[in-house]
DNA sequence: TAACTATATTACTTTATAGTTATATTCGTA
DNA sequence: TACGAATATAACTATAAAGTAATATAGTTA
């Protein structure tokens, strides 16, 4: 039954903010160095090199977006990733850059 | 064999820029619009509603990041979505999405 | 209670980009 | 060849957001 129904501007914007949340380097370094782990903030400020409140600020946005959760234990916020599906999409994407670079490299194997 | 290895500046801003480009509600609006049609600029501007130059300028990037492809007719260029993957990482952030709010009507069902 | 630690927030600067207007380019046609 | 149509591009403006430094907040410990 379902034809090729108009998006709404609302819709569209939703789907678009969940890419724009993904279309940061700093929030994809700190979501594959979480990975299946729990980390509190100045493990993750460690491991990537980047400011505390670069790193709080983006943890910050993730979790008001609903893709980390975060528990309180003392004076740590210790946060783990809640949306695997954040993972799919980001081995997607890897793979579909791979397939199309291999297919531009094929393009030119045989040039000069 | 592959540990948690360390995911390179260069890797991490190839595949953000992949998720920047569908961040933008007019391409993903143009994207959904063309589907798996042909469609030339002017038909593209009729059914999204913006201007011009703005459809033309969002063309031009999908097409140099390889997600739409052209070929010229006279005066025309038609264009068509070239990676299907990104019908595939809609859906999941589509899907995603209506769980999440499924989820978060539930938690306030029994309130008030 | 005072000092310390971990995290969050605020204010600011800088950069990137979406949209727009005007113009250029390219091809078809009178 | 001159004109018109479709598309692309350039220049500009406005907005959003990333990074940073300073500060606030909240829990911990001496």
């Amino acid at each position: 039954m379902k034809k090729k129904e108009e998006l709404s501007e609302e819709a569209l914007e939703m789907i678009a903010s969940r890419f724009r949340l993904l279309s940061d380097p700093m929030r994809l370094k700190i979501l594959h160095t979480l990975g299946d782990q729990e980390m509190n903030v100045t493990d993750l400020v460690g491991a990537t090199g980047a400011g505390q409140a670069n790193v709080s600020k983006h943890l910050g946005i993730m979790l008001g977006a609903g893709i980390v959760s975060r528990r309180k234990e003392g004076l740590n916020s210790i946060y783990s990733v809640s949306d695997e599906t954040i993972f799919e999409l980001c081995e997607v994407v890897c793979s579909r850059l791979k397939k199309q670079l291999e297919t531009r490299q094929n393009a030119l194997s045989g040039a000069f």
